[in-house]
RNA sequence: CGGGGCAUAGCGCAGCCUGGUAGCGCAUCUGCUUUGGGAGCAGAGGGUCGGGGGUUCGAAUCCCUCUGCCCCGACCA
């Protein structure tokens, strides 16, 4: 390819809208351009290198057995209200009328399509397991769209579901997925890690999240620093204190707090540390109460694990100021856990690292004043502990392998056990060896093909531009002239090495724009291509010709002669 | 959904406070010169100042309204 044949459409500037590296640069380097929030056309460039991601995605998934489809983004109502989703999904689902005034939504997702289809198409458990994909532009009207094609409403999705008449065979499957996410991710060429993951409502079944290190990435994941543990925030577990509770030594006081409402005014208002503070939280319960949530002071609450513990209403609701202050009486600052299951009767959820607590300052439920010195089950019972916090930096691991450090993360790839949410609602069965209809068990595996390129970036620029991994570069080499059009030797010289880089399949960008030689390399260097040679008359005077990788800091000259097997050893 | 900000040429911005026929840099086009790290000179084109309404002799500028885009937040006891 020719620059003269292909849109080269970079910036100098930054447009002003873009914040983060990758948007910066993929608005710079001419590969995407916004048509509305969260909406963008690929330019030739950038299409490039979303169609190398596709095809790694392709070839993994079909190495790994599975058949692509594809399935329509328009999908109708109808099989979402049997899921039950049309109703659950919320304003994410981009809902739509067609002229006769059926409802349809753009798909975000595909469940409900694949179920449909395979609870006609697959009758025999002699058909199973099976594992359908495509790769498909989806739509996700996100709450807040941001960093350019990394949080788009609309974006390219690897999808796939796999279906199984037992959970043995839906492990073996999904084992094999996360083999085969992890060699997609390797071959893309970024620094990626699988991490533990929510597994949603259904019990026993398993979700991992792929991400890749960056640290402008929107997750927050934990992982061991000895071990293999590895999980989301969301997800990862606060273990229970294995050093038994400290004996109570002070006796139990009422003191004067007057005007001390938070954790930190408290403590310091008292002398105390943080973590010697209990904080009450009050949440709203399924049946229209409250549930108390005992954390200590220097904890945060983890509300995904709140809202799984019984009775909390899910999504978890914080009770608001005036439901406080009529079944307590008193502020959100002042309340404790003491007497708070007696007296109200609510039930009470106590964090296991507070249930370790000793000699602690909490609320009285009454403003102006809290406790010192109180103690577990002397002064008041304590139920059974949970973990529904956050982990800290420096916790143990759950597998005690190691203490956890904390790192940020971009989800590029998420596969889930689903079990038989869909097939039960949707009714998908097939027969088994004993002729009797029984319902499907369930996979889904995910991959954010556009988000992928968003990812590399964030992992691999410098102030001249992006740094593409090889693997994904819209071209491997550019091929830099100077004053070609001075030269007609020097025109016959590259145009006679780029015939013979396209016979031997490499793939090249010959600059021939009429440019000088300053604008040529910038715009190389700011489109990432990973090889550049750069041809001149004085070059060719004594046959070589100058290579320089983009990661290279010096030129190196290199004889004309043997510059293609000199490329060709570097691209395997 | 809450809060904040922005909207003037393809991109980056000034002008607005204090109303008087719209400007700078880069980019684009033409010519000449130049040619190893985003060239120089000369010239040219390109704007319903986001839309609508109002005030005024006169609005990019003041007022109202709508729309779009960006950022932050949605863990507080």
């Amino acid at each position: 390819m020719k620059t003269s044949q292909i849109l080269i459409s970079t910036l100098r500037e930054a447009p002003a809208d873009a914040e983060i590296a990758s948007h910066q640069l993929m608005l710079r380097a001419g590969m995407v351009r916004q048509l509305a929030s969260g909406i963008y056309t690929w330019l030739p460039l950038g299409l490039r290198v979303l169609r190398k991601v596709e095809a790694i995605v392709r070839e993994e998934m079909d190495r790994a057995g599975a058949q692509e489809i594809m399935m329509p983004a328009i999908q109708p109502a109808e099989l979402w209200q049997e899921s039950g989703r049309w109703e659950h999904y919320g304003p994410e689902l981009l809902r739509i009328n067609d002229r006769h005034n059926r409802e349809f939504c753009f798909g975000p997702t595909h469940e409900e399509i694949i179920t449909d289809l395979v609870r006609r198409e697959i009758r025999s458990y002699k058909q199973l397991p099976v594992n359908f994909y495509q790769i498909q532009t989806k739509f996700r009207d996100e709450v807040r769209p941001r960093f350019g094609i990394m949080r788009a409403r609309e974006f390219l999705m690897k999808d796939a579901y796999s279906f199984h008449l037992n959970d043995e065979s839906l492990r073996e499957t999904y084992d094999q997925m996360y083999q085969t996410y992890s060699n997609i991710f390797t071959r893309v060429g970024l620094n990626f890690r699988a991490v533990i993951a929510d597994s949603g409502n259904i019990g026993g079944n398993k979700s991992h999240e792929f991400h890749v290190l960056a640290d402008s990435g929107e997750d927050l994941i934990v992982f061991s620093d000895k071990g293999d543990y590895a999980a989301n925030m969301e997800q990862a577990v606060a273990v229970k204190p294995k050093e038994p509770r400290p004996e109570a030594t002070k006796t139990m006081e009422t003191v004067a707090t007057p005007d001390q409402h938070s954790i930190e005014e408290v403590s310091q208002f008292l002398n105390v540390g943080t973590d010697q503070c209990l904080k009450t939280l009050i949440v709203k319960s399924e049946e229209d109460g409250l549930v108390a949530l005992v954390l200590r002071g220097d904890h945060e609450l983890n509300e995904i694990k709140a809202e799984k513990l019984d009775g909390v209403m899910s999504p978890l609701t914080f009770a608001d100021n005036k439901d406080i202050e009529s079944a307590l009486g008193c502020g959100v600052g002042s309340i404790g856990p003491l007497n708070i299951s007696k007296n109200l009767s609510i039930p009470v959820y106590v964090d296991h690292s507070a249930g370790n607590v000793s000699d602690f300052v909490c609320g009285t439920n009454s403003d102006g004043k809290h406790l010192t010195g109180v103690n577990w089950e002397r002064d008041l019972p304590l139920p059974t502990t949970v973990d529904i916090r956050n982990v800290c930096a420096g916790d143990m691991a759950e597998d005690g392998s190691g203490k956890l450090v904390f790192a940020r993360g971009i989800e590029v790839g998420h596969i889930f056990q689903l079990g038989t949410k869909y097939s039960t609602s949707m009714k998908a069965t097939c027969l088994d060896e004993q002729g009797k209809a029984t319902t499907l068990t369930m996979g889904c595996y995910g991959i954010g093909v556009s988000r992928i390129i968003a990812a590399a970036i964030e992992q691999n620029n410098d102030d001249k531009g992006i740094i593409w991994p090889a693997a994904i570069a819209p071209f491997q080499l550019a091929l830099v002239p100077i004053n070609m059009h001075k030269s007609v030797r020097l025109r016959e010289a590259v145009t006679k090495f780029y015939e013979e880089l396209q016979e031997a399949s490499i793939e090249v960008i010959l600059d021939d724009r009429r440019e000088r030689p300053g604008v040529m390399f910038a715009d190389m260097e700011l489109i990432g291509i990973p090889h550049r040679f750069v041809f001149s008359e004085k070059g060719l005077d004594s046959g070589e010709i100058e290579y320089k990788a983009r990661t290279d800091t010096d030129n190196q000259n290199i004889s004309l002669e043997t510059a293609i097997e000199f490329i060709k050893e570097r691209l395997v």
